[in-house]
DNA sequence: CAAAGAAAGTAAATATATTGACATAAATTG
DNA sequence: CAATTTATGTCAATATATTTACTTTCTTTG
């Protein structure tokens, strides 16, 4: 620590500024990715509910309550975003035979379709544009503070049971 | 690079995984911290405009458009914000005198209070908590990947000039 | 097995956020 | 200087997101 003079009058600065940009960031990653999925209808939020339907583990149907713990959102908000979705015929709800209270969400043959054919390729170049100038290592060590910013806010929330399950 | 096995093929996940953990983040940050200011009945945006308005270049009056610009959010979101904050007394309107279509924003005594009795110590507690375990390096290091990937958000925005000027 | 409890999903109310459209006022042009 | 263009803020429509409340169904108890 070579700088002197109190560094303790430093720390609220700069955590203010490190959340201000965290929150800038968030504003254009939904402003910027909304608009490069608009041609499709798609917005962010209806991207990540289909980007975590295309997981090997939730492709035989997944509960809204897993969904919306595995997003980090409330349960209420993505049955808002399910309605939307199942309306455009991209994913479809049918009743867990073990248990009627449960829907289970799957994609639909459309749902898989828009993503492999028209999503894919529009988020891979949305990603090569956002990280143009993030080195390989460069991304691997933003991963890994977003990983111990999370584990805190977990921590805060009193919802969250963090049991320590690495969730991939 | 060492790792001999396709690195290409390993770039897809890397980047996908890295913005799902921004997305998340930004999901924890507006549940957390809307949470943590409750008691105030204060939101994640209230505070971000609220906290924009206690900057020394704001406290003469800033106007809705540039408030905007610092914030990334559109003008038309804005302005229901700053309705419900000027219906709490903590902001208020005034027309400028130098062009009747702009309005100065500014913070009210009431507001001014709020921020420096009510809201600092409970941010400030909040950042300790959401920066638990983050040395002064690994803040300095996430802000400057916050701040790389914000550039290239703004470069995929048409509607950002990028002026390269640097707003503190 | 019936009654209390908990769990799953949805509806309602409130607050963001975006784009498109619009009214007013300033700036630019001919 | 009048006419077009531009700039500023707001309203309207749509999509999130949250908390509170409620219905249905399953689980737990007595």
């Amino acid at each position: 620590m070579q700088n002197g003079e109190k560094p303790k009058d430093q720390a609220p600065r700069l955590s203010n500024r490190l959340f201000f940009r965290l929150y800038q960031c968030a504003n254009m990653l939904h402003k910027t990715g909304t608009r490069a999925l608009d041609a499709h209808h798609i917005t962010t939020q209806q991207w990540a509910v289909l980007g975590a339907l295309t997981r090997p583990a939730f492709e035989p149907g997944v509960a809204v309550g897993d969904l919306a713990a595995f997003l980090l959102v409330s349960r209420q908000n993505l049955t808002g975003v399910l309605t939307r979705l199942e309306a455009m015929d991209y994913i479809e709800r049918t009743v867990d035979e073990n248990d009627n209270r449960s829907r289970l969400i799957r994609l639909t043959t459309k749902g898989r379709s828009l993503w492999d054919e028209d999503m894919r390729p529009v988020i891979s170049d949305f990603y090569d544009d956002a990280l143009r100038g993030f080195s390989t290592e460069d991304r691997i060590h933003m991963i890994h503070y977003l990983d111990k910013m999370l584990r805190n806010f977990k921590d805060i929330d009193p919802e969250i049971q963090t049991d320590k399950k690495a969730a991939e």
